[in-house]
DNA sequence: CAATGTTTACTGGAAG
DNA sequence: CTTCCAGTAAACATTG
């Protein structure tokens, strides 16, 4: 088969898309405002995560505003599309049905279709992940929630987030973690009660997850678990983001960027490192991108997925020393955030971009937002009054990849520079960010790169990804890639963009 | 006593 | 081949 260029993938992808939807023939890229540039990015919570919350076909969840929910709930997008697994309601919902075809099927049951975005429904008829034309790849759906012989391919760290996002409150008990994923996940409801003594082990071991003691005048048993604001933002779209870090990354604390990924780093090597590998043992999310040839020797496990990963170098940003806390539990009670830089980086990711949230300092409530998931960033920012920012992007040549920092969040009141690089930052961040909402600041490209390279999930479009990455790029496209995705672009162009 | 929580050890797959 | 990672099992402690 001929190599396409970037280009031509991309007006292959236009052809197709026109197709499906003319009325986006409308508008040109570069006719676009601005403001729209704001929202723009919509298209990747269909690019990413499939769909909406069938469970909630206003899209609109406590405290949300309808579309903004919808927003929030596909770029929740716990891997699996339609379904609302993690924004689902807390219990008895589909949480675990429409998986994405690795995981499971996003389309799946017929309650998320509908929801489904147009990449579900369009591009990706088959599986509901957006997929270029050459990309076949046959939709296998299960249904998580019905299927018992199934093992969900969620990791126990990404089934503990899904459970506490579902659960809509700032913290959980154990109870309420094994309830939910026995809900969602008739895998569990038949499986040996081992998996319980797994998932207290990942509370206990993973350092994302924070207990809370409860209260004496709180009665029950046991305590209370919560996401740790500092590792908010390793979960994306309420998965788990895994990394694997190679030995200097630990020690490469570097200077720029980074004081940042210093900081995170060094508490992720405490953390983690000391007890497993060095990472907060993040192993939430979908794990492998391979298809998980372990039997389990119980079920089998549908391949991994997904939307995960990617981002887990985002983990490397620093967070300040300010309490996040009250924002993270914030956000997380159901007033927006921001899940929209989780969708662009998966996307991004998956098309051999990755975005890296940076929320050095600040950062927290990026995470959280994310995590949160709620509205947009600029739902979050708004809330609370933070500044988004984007600064600059740099590519690695090398690698030819591309990371893009997004996500980073200012909290003025609350923060508290500890570097003047921090305050620049934020001076610049102010000048920029009425451009780029979604875009956020490009972090040390020493971070971006060199810290996790391999960041790879198993996106619903991973097939975009490899195909684009098979594509010959030079690094002037790569720049091209990059600065065009903070231009309004149609869907075709942006692809065209990342490729 | 059961539920909860912590810790250690080991295994196998995946990635580098 | 080595390292990383997630899962599993199990021992043990704590708590209601």
């Amino acid at each position: 088969m001929p190599v396409l260029t970037s280009p031509d993938i991309a007006n292959k992808f236009k052809e197709k898309w026109l197709a499906v939807y003319p009325e986006d023939q409308v508008t040109g890229s570069d006719s676009a405002p601005m403001d729209d540039s704001l929202t723009s990015l919509h298209w990747l919570q269909n690019f990413s995560i499939l769909s909406a919350d069938p469970e909630r076909p206003n899209g609109a969840g406590p405290g949300c505003p309808s579309s903004q929910h919808q927003l929030f709930l596909k770029r929740l997008g716990f891997p699996r599309g339609g379904t609302d697994s993690p924004s689902s309601p807390p219990a008895g919902d589909t949480a675990a049905t429409g998986m994405p075809p690795y995981l499971g099927s996003p389309v799946t049951s017929g309650s998320d279709s509908t929801a489904a975005p147009r990449f579900a429904n369009c591009a990706h008829p088959g599986n509901g992940y957006p997929q270029i034309p050459i990309q076949a790849s046959p939709p296998v759906e299960v249904d998580y929630k019905t299927n018992p012989k199934v093992k969900p391919p969620y990791s126990y760290a990404s089934l503990i987030c899904m459970a506490m996002q579902a659960s809509k409150q700032p913290k959980v008990t154990l109870s309420t973690i094994y309830n939910w994923i026995t809900e969602n996940f008739c895998y569990y409801r038949h499986a040996e009660p081992s998996w319980q003594n797994s998932i207290r082990h990942n509370l206990s071991l993973n350092k994302c997850f924070k207990k809370v003691p409860r209260q004496k005048d709180e009665p029950g048993k046991g305590g209370f678990w919560q996401i740790d604001p500092q590792y908010a933002d390793m979960f994306v779209n309420g998965i788990f983001k895994r990394r694997r870090m190679s030995a200097n990354h630990y020690n490469s604390s570097s200077s720029s960027g980074g004081s940042s990924s210093t900081h995170r780093q060094s508490k992720l090597v405490q953390g983690y490192h000391s007890t497993q590998n060095g990472f907060p043992y993040q192993g939430v999310g979908v794990k492998r991108k391979h298809l998980p040839s372990k039997n389990n020797g119980k079920a089998m496990r549908a391949s991994e997925s997904p939307l995960l990963a990617t981002e887990a170098h985002k983990a490397d940003i620093l967070r300040g020393d300010f309490d996040l806390a009250s924002v993270f539990d914030d956000v997380l009670s159901g007033s927006c955030s921001t899940f929209e830089d989780l969708d662009i980086n998966t996307a991004l990711s998956s098309l051999g971009c990755e975005m890296e949230v940076s929320m050095q300092g600040r950062q927290h409530s990026a995470g959280l937002g994310r995590w949160c998931g709620g509205g947009d960033i600029i739902g979050q920012s708004q809330h609370l009054n933070h500044h988004q920012s984007y600064s600059y992007m740099e590519l690695n040549a090398a690698s030819m990849d591309c990371a893009v920092n997004i996500g980073e969040l200012h909290v003025p009141q609350q923060q508290h520079p500890q570097h003047p690089q921090q305050q620049q930052q934020l001076d610049q961040d102010q000048l920029l960010q009425s451009h780029h909402h979604h875009l956020q600041q490009f972090d040390d490209p020493s971070t971006l790169f060199s810290e996790q390279p391999d960041e790879v999930v198993l996106q619903p479009w991973e097939e975009i990804k490899e195909e684009a990455q098979a594509i010959p790029l030079t690094l002037d496209q790569g720049f091209g890639l990059c600065e065009g995705f903070f231009t309004e672009m149609q869907p075709w162009e942006r692809v065209e963009a990342y490729l």
